[in-house]
RNA sequence: GCCGAAGUGGCGGAAUUGGUAGACGCGCUGGACUCAAAAUCCAGUGGUAGCAAUACCGUGUGGGUUCGAUUCCCACCUUCGGUACCA
């Protein structure tokens, strides 16, 4: 019986649905696992042969570990809400909700196809009102909270007010914006809008002005990444940042915990120090510099204090709140058109200018606290608003962007550190002797730190304190397609919670998706929605996409639960994510958010563990291959002209230049490789999709083609070659390079495209998409199956008795397995199957006993396959659920003798079999006598014989 | 610039703790089966020299440690990824 893999998928992909074979509950008395994949964003595209690489790992982890004895928990979902949605709605009309929910179809269909064992009913969707009611309702508690920093935890804002009633906000430790001292009888005098402002400084989420980038043309918030060189990528129309009031959270309250537990984590050592990166801990002082003739202070944070007597200017942020008091009327023409520069640059165009400082002269001065001299007051674009506090002391003697702002506007420079004994220090090291420097000169940098911050501390001009480069998360988008705020304003404009019993406030039906006018979410037109009877208003931006996604592993946990997001019953079984698979790119966003959320409900008893994700694998992305013609840019006599790769590198020489389109990648022969071409067949091909080149003509070394027509050149051999570009990138829609996975599957059976994806290499490895390997593991599962049938009895096995030889080659696979599983090098898991089948096949052994334990430990990794072996073997009920995960015998593996190289020198030059119980004495003796060896000795004696029992001898002459 | 990862046959890759470099697969070459082809099976396949035994070279480059280095150390080159006027 020939090896038949749609038939077999399809019938247990049934089987599996109907006897519900991978639901799992958390009542259960075996020990839990947790693998979860990263929350896919259902594109339109669908899915390509890249998104499944994690998938398939995690779910041969995930069967392994079920196999294993464990309870797993393997759910699967979906990031519904998302930009891509809205503007395909703009452009086209259909309404998010249809066009998401078409696209989730196709992506669980395609995953369908590739045998995962998720349990689909605990399948999730943001974009869902049962789902975004606990999304709404996390917000609310976040609202509701602030960080108290003595606790180390966040405690209800009900608290706060009462610590407020009682003495104000002294001896508050709190994480808080910045915010005026005030006693019990000022907070008692507030008014209730005034109060809420006062919270606002303390809620855990809570508004505040931050910039957007606007864009008027387009009348929309873009991106960052939507932004290049000040203008939208798109049409290329001016972007302004402008102030607006939005909703942030608090992550830096959890800042130093972010840092901390990152410690205890099984992530790999690159992805935690981009973590520990991002947070950006360090230890400086907070410091005051008064403003000449005015009761103007300016503060500062530095890491160097020691370099206080070299700061000989000050740079503010341009939106530092002192820039209209300190700007003098003799500079406000020259500083208001700085400003209107600043305005048009991105943050991310601020942050990547190198080379070119700009800045302008503000007309006042500080007084330098420790040199007591009078120094300008600058504004400049590399100072940003939100990072410390927006204004720096400028030394340029020791910072190298000061130094350039200061040869360039001519600012004084005073050393302050002579490096001279450290000849390999840069600038940035703590390393090095005051000079110049007042009571500091002499002392070494790091002693010099110490003594002026407790100077600083004494004479009250500032303190120690420590800093983060993280930022709060702006959390407000003025779009459509995202969870509504559950926050009402009063008419004073104060915000309140919606009760839990009003949740979720859904999205309004709409049928227009642009953005209302001015700077606001589409929901603004909605007046019915927006207005509520008593005159009071709802929210109208929406959540940010990760909203949802910074807590959908506990909803897992209890996805149909509507009382809770997840029951505690669950919780306190399933705990967290033992296994997290997924790409870098979610490095700092996603997985720094996640922490967040998970922290908060750990500081609230809602969570068992301080940490959701314990162990993180990250995948490498599996790229396409591009393929492009040549073609020259200018036409040559009315018509295209198309030419081979080759030759368009030698007359680009002569200057003539050339475009590259790209084409599918099915036209190409070889493709992928440098010797790629397109013969006439492809080219054909081309032209009936292209037909605006209908009349190009296609030039190669043999000849020219066109319309259909190949005139050889004189004395040319061969058809139509043209030698296509071949470059490795990105998947994606406008290269015409998308693998469709089902195409694979179609081809070659979901269980050898699972094998194939694992054989191509190491997980966490970036590669390109290639099949020309695929027909080996193909041929790999025939052979495979062919060791359990019998040409002329059909599906037949021996129960005699394996031989010694056939159990060593079973428990090598099945130790080599196991172990590799362990490590994730699912590469090698394939090849190791291949070994036992290539030797069995060999040794005809159609052994029952030797081949029953492989096919479990195929199981993970083929498990249709698998399957369908298991019931022609007479067993019952499902191999995922009834088998056993085979472990090796240790005693299979003995072997007589041992096959060990004999090194000359370290080099090897024959390998000479012993028993595996020689002594030392007698291996030594043996192999001395050996003529190969003796041959190198010259009848010398040897300097030195080292053995190594069990593995190799070395003899030094 | 800084941080991180990686450089191994024609290709994807293996070598787990310093111990036979190139497992496994693709491709290629030759052979068997076949009228023929496909499929399948067998053999070979890092380079150079040689009929061969074998010798020399060989894991980005140059040094070092070691009986022995793809593996450890130093310097450099290249590629990929991340990241930034972070005070």
């Amino acid at each position: 019986m020939d090896y038949n893999p749609r038939e077999i998928e399809n019938k247990w992909k049934t089987y599996w649905e109907e006897q519900a074979v991978y639901k799992v509950t958390h009542k259960s008395d075996k020990p839990k696992f947790y693998v979860l994949d990263m929350f896919p964003y259902p594109s339109g595209s669908g899915l390509h042969v890249g998104h499944p690489l994690g998938y398939i790992a995690s779910d041969i982890f995930a069967r392994y570990k079920r196999l294993s004895g464990f309870n797993v928990l393997h759910p699967m979902g979906y990031d519904a809400f998302g930009l891509p949605a809205e503007q395909y709605a703009i452009q086209t009309g259909v309404h998010p909700a249809v066009s998401t929910q078409e696209n989730i179809n196709r992506y669980r269909s395609q995953l369908g196809n590739l045998g995962f064992s998720y349990d689909w009913s605990r399948e999730i969707s943001t974009a869902d009102p049962h789902y975004y009611k606990w999304t709404q309702w996390i917000f609310l508690q976040l609202f509701e909270h602030y960080y108290d920093k003595n606790q180390q935890k966040a405690l209800p804002i009900s608290q706060l007010i009462v610590h407020f009633e009682r003495e104000g906000n002294a001896g508050l430790q709190a994480a808080a914006s910045p915010q005026a001292p005030f006693s019990a009888a000022d907070w008692k005098a507030m008014s209730a809008k005034h109060r809420d402002e006062v919270l606002m400084n303390y809620r855990l989420a809570y508004r505040k002005v931050t910039y957007v980038n606007w864009c008027e043309a387009l009348g929309t918030v873009l991106a960052n990444d939507e932004v290049k060189d000040g203008v939208s990528e798109r049409g290329g129309y001016p972007v302004e940042r402008k102030p607006m009031l939005q909703w942030s959270l608090r992550i830096t309250a959890y800042a130093e915990r972010l840092l901390n537990d990152l410690q205890e984590l099984d992530w790999s050592d690159s992805m935690k120090r981009t973590q520990s990166n991002w947070i950006g801990r360090s230890e400086g002082a907070q410091l005051f510099f008064d403003v000449a003739g005015t009761d103007h202070k300016i503060e500062i944070y530095t890491t160097r204090a020691d370099t206080i007597f070299g700061a000989t200017y000050m740079v503010l942020a341009p939106e530092h709140d002192l820039v209209p008091a300190l700007t003098s009327d003799a500079q406000r023409a020259e500083v208001e058109a700085y400003l209107k520069y600043v305005k048009s640059r991105s943050e991310r165009d601020r942050m990547a200018e190198v080379k070119e400082v700009t800045g302008a002269f503000l007309g006042s001065y500080a007084v330098n606290p420790f040199t007591n001299e009078n120094i300008p007051i600058w504004i400049g674009e590399y100072v940003l608003k939100d990072y410390g506090t927006g204004a720096i002391m400028a030394v340029p003697a020791d910072d190298e962007r000061d130094l350039r702002f200061a040869q360039k506007f001519n600012l004084p420079v005073v050393d302050i550190i002579d490096k001279s004994m450290y000849p390999n220090a840069t600038i940035e090291d703590k390393l090095g002797k005051m000079i110049n420097s007042g009571f500091l000169t002499g002392l070494e940098v790091p002693d010099a730190i110490e003594t002026i911050l407790k100077e600083i501390e004494n004479r009250g001009l500032g303190k120690r304190q420590v800093n983060y480069k993280l930022r709060d998360a702006i959390y407000s988008r003025q779009r459509y397609w995202g969870e509504p705020f559950p926050v009402v304003y009063d008419t004073e404009g104060v915000a309140h919670a919606m009760p839990l019993s009003e949740l979720p406030l859904t999205l309004p039906d709409l049928d227009d998706f642009k953005p209302a006018s001015g700077v606001k979410s589409p929901l603004a037109r909605v007046s019915s929605w927006v207005n509520l009877p008593n005159g009071w208003t709802r929210e109208t931006d929406t959540m940010p996409g990760f909203a949802g996604s910074s807590w959908y592993f506990l909803r897992y946990m209890d996805a149909q639960n509507d009382s809770e997001f997840a029951g505690q019953e669950a919780i306190q079984y399933w705990r967290d994510v033992d296994l997290y698979i997924g790409g870098t790119e979610h490095a700092v966003g996603h997985l720094m958010y996640s922490r967040f959320w998970h922290k908060f409900l750990y500081d609230k008893g809602l969570v068992v563990t301080k940490e959701p994700f314990r162990k993180l694998i990250n995948q490498g992305m599996i790229q396409g291959v591009i393929e492009s013609l040549m073609m020259q840019k200018d036409k040559v006599n009315g018509v295209n002209r198309f030419v081979c790769a080759t030759i368009a590198a030698e007359e680009e020489k002569k200057g003539i230049e050339f475009v590259k389109i790209p084409v599918y990648v099915d036209y190409v022969r070889d493709y992928g490789l440098p010797s790629s071409y397109m013969d006439a067949e492809g080219l054909d091909k081309f032209i009936a999709w292209r037909p605006e080149y209908q009349d190009a003509i296609f030039e190669c070394p043999n000849g020219i083609y066109q319309k259909g027509i190949f005139t050889p050149r004189a004395g040319a051999e061969g058809g139509s070659h043209l030698v296509t570009v071949s470059e490795v990138g990105k998947m994606s829609k406008s290269k015409y390079n998308v693998i469709n996975p089902d195409d694979v599957v179609e081809k070659y059976g979901a269980d050898c495209f699972r094998m194939y994806e694992m054989f191509l290499g190491p997980i966490d490895v970036a590669k390109p998409w290639n099949t020309s390997g695929i027909d080996g593991v193909s041929r790999f599962l025939r052979k495979f199956w062919s060791l359990f049938f019998d040409p002329k009895k059909g599906f037949f096995l021996s129960e005699e008795a394996p031989t010694a030889e056939e159990q060593r080659v079973v428990h090598t696979c099945i130790k080599r397995v196991n172990e590799d599983i362990e490590r994730f090098a699912f590469n090698t898991c394939v090849s190791a199957f291949m070994i036992a089948t290539n030797e069995l096949g060999r040794l005809k052994c159609n052994k029952r006993a030797a081949l029953e334990p492989l096919v479990v430990l195929m199981a993970p990794f083929a498990p249709h396959l698998s399957e369908e072996l298991w019931h022609l073997m007479g067993r019952e009920g499902s191999i995922h659920a009834n088998g056993a995960y085979p472990e090796h015998n240790e005693d299979y593996l003995k072997q007589d003798s041992v096959n060990y190289p004999i090194a000359i020198n370290g080099k090897t030059r024959a390998t000479i079999a012993f028993p595996a119980d020689a002594t030392q004495e007698s291996l030594t003796k043996e192999v001395l006598d050996n003529p190969a060896v003796q041959k190198w000795l010259e009848g010398k004696p040897p300097k030195k014989v080292i053995v190594v029992p069990g593995r190799m001898i070395n003899i030094v002459v």
